[in-house]
DNA sequence: CCTGTAATTTGATCCGGATCAAGAATTGAC
DNA sequence: GTCAATTCTTGATCCGGATCAAATTACAGG
């Protein structure tokens, strides 16, 4: 991905701007009043840049914070007990992470960078005062919490129906979506992630996805050079990965 | 299911009695201070009886409510393009219900009884004003979204990984262990959904789930007659579902 | 630029689960 | 109780995707 969402990169621990940042309509913020925002603003903390691989959250580790990331990407894992990976999904910017430990007080994935990674973070301390005096936020936690929950079920369903090329078909219509949303060209674009983490995402071998790309490339509905994916028939992924089609 | 969670049915809308309820360690009052779950009791209102086959929720209706199973069981579920039903799972007494609503405010998914069903519902008026006043309350209901976003992933990598009797037998482990926290017999009970459910659910047909049933059997590992199931070697189907043991 | 390593593509074979097709058992209505 | 409708089991065949095995391409480091 090429993903950044700010031209300039501040100091390590400065305070972030929500006002200005270009992610504003799909995170937090966006949904908010504009006094709860400038609330939630000032508790807001940057993390320190990632390099690709490194980990953002660590499964069982205690829930400090709400993360949000910023720029880069990065995926969602948990190890089995065999040791793979079992890959939940990948994150984009203004998608937050580790929603999942609200459960217990800890993460119940692993998160690693794809690639270079920075991040917004609200300590629980902070957050658990600002709900206490901003209904906005309230509502906001639970709709996002709720949306989690909504594709969480979306995705697993989807698992349970469609067969291989669909579900790389799907995968593809879906990240092509986010980076329309996100003002990213969304038929043109560089996969973070290896063919084997999609695959371990779809519930695939990565011959099976690699395969998928072949057909899809041979009957001229992608370009694929390596992880550099063009769309050229959009409609005919969409229509293989059964979205309603919104046309 | 044989599961009544309280002897006497009271009149329709009665206000009901979380104090007293078989149901209160795992519903929502089980984890609150004591004046905090008299203050939300005070909100608590008991839905009608639904018979079996009749609608607890309908998907795209206004989410006015939190519902919480009281007695009875449920099947969660979507209906696809091709009006098929894409089962989500099911919900057994003291679990919430339409949890998905929180992201846009109305239903997710269908959710319909199973056998006959009772239920209480807070209105989402009186949830507002409690979330308001009430620190742990608030507590609670992240924990309560996150622990059912914890679950969808687990329940779509399990899909991801496990093969059809893999699958089968994680089902009968993770019923049996929900029995059991609810008081009833864990290894001897009755299934009441049919096997096509449990086929959708599982992202299998029906005739594979039934087969899946005829190893165990022929196996020793269970008993089956119909929908009345006895699990003879629990540590045979755990082992299978690659459950990490609780020897 | 070259080189070694990792990632990806492509090919051949095999197997688990889907599909098609009867039967058998269970349930509910009368 | 009997009967009809539904649900469940069992069998035979087929196919999509897994598995095993190279060959090719991309990429990081010197």
């Amino acid at each position: 991905m090429n993903i950044r969402s700010e031209a300039i990169e501040t100091g390590a621990h400065a305070c972030v701007s929500c006002r200005n940042c270009a992610l504003k309509p799909l995170c937090l913020p966006g949904h908010l009043p504009a006094p709860e925002a400038r609330a939630l603003e000032s508790a807001v903390e940057r993390g320190r840049q990632l390099a690709p691989g490194m980990a953002l959250v660590r499964a069982g580790t205690t829930m400090d914070a709400l993360l949000v990331v910023r720029s880069g990407s990065a995926k969602r894992f948990s190890l089995t007990l065999e040791g793979t990976e079992q890959v939940h999904g990948f994150v984009l910017p203004g998608e937050a992470v580790g929603l999942e430990g609200f459960a217990t007080g800890r993460y119940g994935c692993e998160v690693n960078a794809l690639e270079p990674l920075s991040y917004c973070r609200v300590p629980m301390h902070k957050l658990e005062q600002l709900l206490e005096r901003l209904p906005g936020l309230r509502r906001e936690m639970l709709r996002l919490l709720g949306q989690a929950l909504e594709e969480a079920l979306r995705l697993r369903g989807e698992l349970a129906e469609t067969d291989a090329r669909g579900r790389v078909a799907r995968f593809l219509a879906d990240l092509s979506e986010r980076f329309a949303r996100r003002g990213f060209p969304p038929y043109d674009f560089r996969l973070s992630m290896s063919r084997a983490d999609i695959a371990r995402h779809l519930g695939l071998t990565l011959e099976t996805v690699s395969r998928a790309f072949g057909t899809f490339k041979r009957d001229g509905w992608l370009r694929v050079r390596a992880r550099d994916i063009s769309v050229l028939r959009p409609d005919a992924l969409a229509a293989l990965a059964g979205v309603p089609n919104c046309a």
